[in-house]
DNA sequence: AATCCGGGGAG
DNA sequence: CTCCCAGGATT
């Protein structure tokens, strides 16, 4: 399979071609500044399904933070997931302080150069092991992501559905057998910056292309039709009433959520699920889940957030409450200055104006 | 092989 | 609106 695809591809010069264009166009990004394995690592992470011009900001802020992987080990979780506000997808920095605090414990604060160690750390799958060892350590292991896929099913016109995990095993293959022996950390991330900058999903440049005399797409013209990628499905809705609480001392109740599961360890301002019960009964609903007595008063807003797999239809309620104090371990009463030192996901940041 | 897990911006 | 982004863990 892959010697056919590979068939009459010219490897070396395809591998020149590239490397010189990054040489001279590489994009300045902080995580290049040099080959610190801790700031590839967390570039790494950062960067997965997620643009370079939001992970940017959240890097440097990350970084002086926690500047080194002991500062990350030691850290508490809540200030680490305060560092990763807004960014989603928060089980990556929960993972990566596991992590973290393993490579202190087991390996002495230094980060394992080697595939089966690496591939071992929570957090680390196999396009982060790549990266990690191409990047940071010159080792030429492939780094599959999206923009190797598209750019390689270009490049070698293979038609197989890069949604199915059988196809990133045959890029993987692939890249395998093209990444440069004697560059493979600017290889890998030439393939990054020409998909980002070139080979992009819709409109590729190809005319400003380094490597289109090898593009078996751009020969037959069909570049815009390639990857081939089945679509996801449709998000699941649901409704909430979400309650901004107030009582009679100037302060609000914020709620933790579950250590799992979406959103996981973050805060949020109470919210109820209409899927069981109506809206007329939140005030009894409410007492008998969470012990406390709150009376709504006012209807503040209707947010509509969208995650991948599902969408929240939130009726933001003001609430009053005569408690001065909360019972369920879930809540918490804090002053509304205070508000600022919780890590809340963007759905409920929307909120706080209304504080 | 499917599903869960966030949020943003381009078009 | 749709797509998809330097994906991984869980089931």
């Amino acid at each position: 399979m892959i010697n056919h695809v590979l068939q009459k591809f010219n490897i070396s010069g395809f591998q020149q071609e590239l490397l010189e264009w990054y040489y001279q166009y590489k994009r300045d990004l902080p995580w290049r500044e040099n080959q610190d394995p801790y700031r590839v690592w967390v570039s790494e992470i950062m960067l997965q399904q997620t643009k370079v011009d939001t992970v940017i900001p959240y890097f440097h802020n990350f970084l002086e933070k926690f500047p080194t992987v002991h500062d990350l080990a030691e850290a508490d979780e809540q200030d680490v997931l305060k560092a990763w506000e807004g960014l989603g997808y928060y089980s990556r920095a929960r993972n990566l302080q596991h992590a973290v605090r393993e490579v202190v414990a087991e390996y002495d604060g230094k980060i394992p150069d080697n595939p089966k160690q690496l591939g071992a750390l929570k957090g680390v799958g196999p396009y982060t092991k790549g990266a990690i060892l191409s990047i940071a350590f010159n080792q030429p292991e492939p780094a599959v992501d999206g923009n190797v896929m598209r750019v390689f099913s270009r490049v070698l016109m293979i038609d197989d559905d890069i949604a199915q995990a059988k196809t990133k095993k045959l890029f993987e293959s692939v890249t395998g057998n093209i990444i440069s022996k004697e560059d493979p950390s600017s290889f890998n991330q030439a393939i990054m910056d020409l998909g980002a900058t070139i080979c992009t999903p819709k409109s590729p440049t190809c005319m400003l292309c380094p490597v289109n005399e090898y593009c078996r797409a751009y020969a037959e013209g069909v570049e815009e039709q390639l990857p081939i990628k089945s679509k996801a499905k449709k998000q699941k809705s649901i409704p909430y009433v979400t309650l901004l609480i107030k009582n009679a001392d100037d302060q609000i109740i914020i709620e933790k959520r579950p250590e799992q599961g979406l959103l996981a360890n973050l805060w949020q301002f109470p919210m109820i699920p209409l899927t069981d019960i109506s809206k007329d009964h939140v005030e009894n609903w409410f007492r008998a889940e969470y012990g406390l007595t709150v009376k709504l008063t006012k209807e503040l807003d209707h947010i509509k957030h969208t995650f991948s797999h599902l969408i929240w239809h939130m009726d933001v309620m003001e609430a009053e409450t005569q408690e001065t104090d909360v019972h369920d371990q879930r809540l918490k009463v804090i002053d509304k200055a205070d508000v600022e030192q919780y890590p809340f996901p963007v759905s409920h940041q929307k909120i706080k104006k209304y504080i």
